[in-house]
DNA sequence: TCTTCGCCTCAAAGCGCTTTGAATGCTTTC
DNA sequence: GAAAGCATTCAAAGCGCTTTGAGGCGAAGA
């Protein structure tokens, strides 16, 4: 069914029913209600592809979906996706999903952009000086960057978290109850997220005359497996950290264990502060011992970030605000105490 | 950048550089060696829409994402997505997603198929009867079950694991063990899968003149908060389960937690056995004490799923297996040993 | 009575692509 | 030398929609 059948079964043009669909006021009510009673009845749907056409709108987003070994399946990354996907639909918006190789994605950009289906999109996993932004900038979709990248201009609207501020709180939260000997468990270190947590501690621990060993720093997908594998071998040194940041629950819950398997007693012989991306399947308040953390919701992020995506193609005069930095606030539960003597 | 400028540049018709670019052979070598050039110096992408429109096919594929709460950020939908990225990504297919509200399905799938902008699509979270499968038929795209609906006619085709079977032979391998009373916990009690796991528990049960109580099945979200609740339940009763099957590491990971709390040993006083979805995120190997588990590759279903889709889209021809069941093995791990006396 | 105005409806153009059917210029064949 | 065949290229139609500019019609104003 489509417009053009439509109107031959109503007798009415094809703009009449255009008009009276989309809700133009030149069009007699009693019409619009028959319009409408039809469309309902038969089923009609406008072709979106036609109407991208037309107007140059497509009702989606776009988002490229980066594919490196095991990213793939990222909880964190469906956690923002959820939100997105919550706001897309209260506005009757699709998103359209184009995976990429990772070092692939500024040529996956312009194939979306140019391909037309899509009306506006996002960056995410932004790493120091990514070329994507420059790619961005020059095409003529609105876009959003979730996250930000070092070394590079803050003149591109964003939405992140103050990564750097969280660890620093973290840290002196820490270094206050007395410890002095501090591991971090990261993700991947070409992470601009990463490199600011990382920051953040460093900042803290140099503004107390402390400084961060290199081999108590490990960068890595955020896993449960990997987290359980670089606190397992902390411990394995002779003079093992007594704090460990960790940017992900996931990574804490396999961290937990490795001190669970070592003997050692969370918040009293270590302690540890998970970032939590409020993941549904992870609370950090249900671990046995429940985490101290600083925390952002992620859904909330992906939430904002199609919000101000939408905004922007339906309203494109709306003066949005082009950077929002979001604070993530420590929150004291368990899983902290002092240093030990 | 558009065909239309692209040919003014190059003197060329429309005509023969769409053919050059499309690999007719109709043309010149040497002509499609310049336009080649051309497009790539220029960044020429066709446009998506109008390719739609004048093919009638659109390079990608569909799916209505659950809404229901909770169940938005599942990481089993994660992991089987990624497996349909990949698969996508080999063949330059997108994938559009359409978020609808649990029970909308049936208006999201009308509204993905009319609209055009997919060329074919799959279903997931099958429930019992559902009538999602009867729209489907009735509309002409290609589309897979991811599962299958019990009460309907198998005359659709699908991909499931034999959830049935698998839970079939897990209770039987605990039963041999010793076991007597059994608990389930189990995903939500309408969706297709749980209710063929419970099936597969009964029927082993029965076969060896055992039932299960009523009381000692729970149906639920499958998080590790739910897997940690209804364990602590169950301990919580005079004469508790020995042996309890879980529906996902997610809610295993919660159900350990509460045998730990106990204070109970594992594999010991009570066996678990749990089915692996083969999650990035939480290997049943990597557990304190290893899980037993029947097993089966999310992501190699969504990969399975794509291709499946994506030959019906480019080869109609292709006479496919309409209907795959996947067996779903035992590995036998610490987590299950002999009954207690 | 004739013009003007508002209301409603319509025909036609155009979005960027693919594809059909025809045209062009050469070479080959009888 | 005319007919036929081949290799290339092209103009134009059409996919389903929105939107522009115009037309028809009755009521109000001159």
């Amino acid at each position: 069914m489509n417009l053009k059948q439509l109107s031959a079964l109503l007798g009415l043009s094809q703009t009449t029913i255009s008009r009276a669909l989309n809700g133009y006021p030149e069009v007699n009510e009693e019409t619009r209600q028959r319009v409408l009673k039809a469309a309902q009845e038969t089923g009609y749907r406008p072709n979106r592809a036609a109407r991208r056409l037309a107007t140059g709108k497509a009702g989606s987003l776009g988002l490229v979906m980066p594919m490196s070994e095991g990213q793939s399946a990222d909880i964190h990354f469906a956690e923002f996706q959820s939100g997105l996907a919550d706001e897309c639909l209260r506005h009757e918006f699709h998103f359209v999903i184009m995976p990429a190789h990772p070092h692939e994605e500024e040529q996956a950009i312009r194939e979306l952009v140019n391909s037309g289906s899509v009306d506006a999109y996002y960056l995410a996993y932004m790493r120091a000086r990514d070329p994507r932004l420059k790619m961005a900038k020059s095409l003529a979709l609105p876009f959003i960057v979730h996250g930000r990248s070092l070394g590079v201009a803050e003149d591109y609207p964003y939405l992140d978290v103050d990564n750097e501020g969280a660890f620093r709180q973290a840290a002196r939260y820490l270094i206050d109850l007395g410890h002095t000997r501090f591991a971090l468990i990261n993700g991947m270190a070409d992470l601009d997220f990463a490199a600011r947590r990382r920051m953040g501690l460093e900042q803290a621990l140099a503004g107390r005359g402390l400084s961060l060993r290199g081999d108590f720093v490990s960068s890595t997908l955020m896993t449960d497996a990997n987290g359980y594998r670089h606190m397992a071998q902390l411990l394995q040194h002779p003079e093992p950290p007594t704090a460990v940041l960790c940017a992900s629950t996931v990574l804490a819950l396999g961290a937990v264990r490795a001190i669970r398997e070592a003997g050692l007693q969370l918040g009293t012989d270590i302690s540890l502060i998970a970032h939590d991306d409020d993941l549904m399947l992870l609370k950090p308040e249900h671990f046995s011992t429940p985490l101290t953390t600083t925390s952002s919701s992620l859904r909330e992020a992906g939430r904002r970030v199609a919000e101000r995506l939408i905004s922007a193609v339906t309203d494109p005069e709306a003066d949005l605000p082009r950077r929002e930095l979001w604070t993530a606030d420590l929150t004291v539960r368990a899983s902290t105490g002092p240093a030990p003597d």
